[in-house]
DNA sequence: CAGTGGTGCGACAATTTGTCTCAGACAGGG
DNA sequence: CCCTGTCTGAGACAAATTGTCGCACCACTG
């Protein structure tokens, strides 16, 4: 396809299923994606692929993903960044966006909102569409389905991490995945 | 006292105890402390007392203290912003450092906190990430706060968009944020 | 001025959670 | 083999939350 048109993306993340399904979803809609899974890795595929957007896991092997942002910012300093993280934090937001981030949000979140936020801060200031949100439901959903994921499905360290009751994480992972 | 070398602080916070409880420490650490319970009332204080700190609250009567961020600045170009909150969130987080804030706090903090995040404007990719992933309240949180803020703080519309009952939302918006 | 759409909030029923149980499975030790 | 700790599914019932309806009260607009 018309890959020298596209507008260059980097997505650093060092969790491989993730890291994967939001570059095929990416590809479809027209960016030409690189991805790299640490800190180190993430600054040498900048210099070849010289992306225009970048999304930025934190916690990842080796070095945080916030100590990434100054450097890559230094490398491409038109370079846009959404910090992108399943264990997100007011401090950390804080810290990424004086660092220079462009944007911050919390894992899960689908593709449409991260071209959203990373888009954010282009030229046109006005906030042109509003894709229709995640339900909470269905946010509730993703985020229980990841950390049972990390506990390796083990429901009670699932609901103590979680902070509910082992009942009630029971009770909803009987239920049907919501839709919508 | 020697209230022509203090350091010139504003409070803006609209519920008296706290203004008063936070007033009364910072004065006694040596700072000449005004204050001003909204946004409109902070603008002339500010043009008056030619702070050089100020603490910002965000839930106020009449218009938010987001807002008000910006005209301070512009007021003041100088003015180390910190804003604090009892209804922290990340977008909301954000939102205040990318208008120039210099600080974000969630609520309670006390005056050693306070003053420490308003002296600590450098940013420090050093800020440790999250041990544990957010509970499923906090991340239910953050999303209303971000979809919230996308409908510019209208309830029905946020209601809608999250296939809830505006009820329900109101009854959410009205409580304080999870912790951790 | 009527119509539309927003907001806050009371009341009550319907539903969901929290809490406490119990019982069975499975994995080490000792 | 028995003991211990942990995981699991599930019943029962109280506690808490949510859905639903209603009402009053703005603000805006044709």
């Amino acid at each position: 396809m018309s890959t020298e048109h596209a507008t260059p993306l980097l997505i650093v993340d060092d969790d491989p299923v993730f890291s994967r399904v939001l570059a095929r979803a990416l590809t479809r809609r027209g960016y030409h994606v690189a991805t790299a899974s640490s800190a180190d890795e993430a600054l040498e595929v900048a210099r070849r692929h010289q992306p225009a957007l970048a999304t930025i896991d934190l916690k990842m092997e080796g070095r945080s993903g916030l100590t990434l942002i100054p450097e890559l910012k230094a490398l491409l300093p038109e370079l846009n960044m959404l910090v992108l993280t399943g264990y997100a934090s007011i401090s950390t937001a804080v810290e990424a966006i004086k660092l220079g981030a462009t944007n911050y949000l919390p894992k899960p979140a689908d593709a449409d909102q991260v071209l959203a936020a990373l888009q954010q801060n282009s030229p046109d200031a006005e906030t042109p569409v509003t894709e229709s949100p995640m339900s909470v439901n269905r946010l509730e959903w993703e985020h229980i389905q990841k950390v049972l994921g990390e506990y390796e499905g083990n429901v009670s360290a699932t609901a103590r991490a979680l902070g509910m009751h082992r009942r009630t994480l029971q009770r909803k992972l009987a239920k049907r995945p919501v839709r919508q």
